[in-house]
DNA sequence: CGGCTATATATCTCGATAGATATATAACCG
DNA sequence: CGGTTATATATCTATCGAGATATATAGCCG
């Protein structure tokens, strides 16, 4: 699964959202989401498999951070349609100020 | 169907892409996919529902263009890793500005 | 009108995904 | 060691998504 479809799920993204606060033990996401424990610890894995997210062991924890290289090659395919839009918005202005 | 789920998929990624170009008749997305014209017309269906394209009729023929407005959602929400991630390597870069 | 072109919709099938429950692994603690 | 906690895996089910083929719609042209 690549970083596209992983960034699909709604939990997922909550996962990825939770993580940027820091490195953080499976338990912590389980509690934030509303699914189950099993159902949190397969989103796990799908993020480790899309290369999102780093695990380390700490005792009988498992603790997840980002791994933002995956997320990069989102924002690849996405800036040149932001640039794209932000020229139309810009070229909007431009015409509004001609006719005030 | 959401906007992160419209663009998991290659295919309307590619759709996208296209559309950057400018405005274009459904007829050029089928000829540019390798997938049946059914099955181009169900992805900008979708595209359409998901607020990422708009379309219009010319005669017989309809002409779509890209809506940013939803992909900027995307945007709004990758943002936020996007800068932990600069963060995290201008912090990479300073230590190893350290010792080099 | 009749045929042709462009596009959309209907229907079906297959494979994938998300979830749940049950169970396994494995580290810690007494 | 035995129990407890933290997490992962197995299995099953229901739903969904993407594709194909077949067909409908609708505008154009003679």
């Amino acid at each position: 699964m690549d970083a596209f479809e992983a960034i699909a799920e709604p939990n997922r993204r909550q996962i990825l959202d939770l993580l940027k606060g820091g490195e953080r033990p499976a338990g912590d996401m389980v509690e934030a989401l509303t699914i189950s424990q099993p159902a949190v610890s397969k989103h796990l894995k799908l993020l480790r498999e899309a290369g999102l997210v780093r695990v380390r062991a700490d005792g009988q924890r498992r603790l997840y951070s980002l791994e933002p290289r995956e997320l990069a090659a989102v924002e690849t395919w996405l800036r040149p349609h932001l640039e794209f839009w932000r020229a139309r918005l810009d070229a909007l202005e431009a015409h509004l100020e001609q006719e005030p």
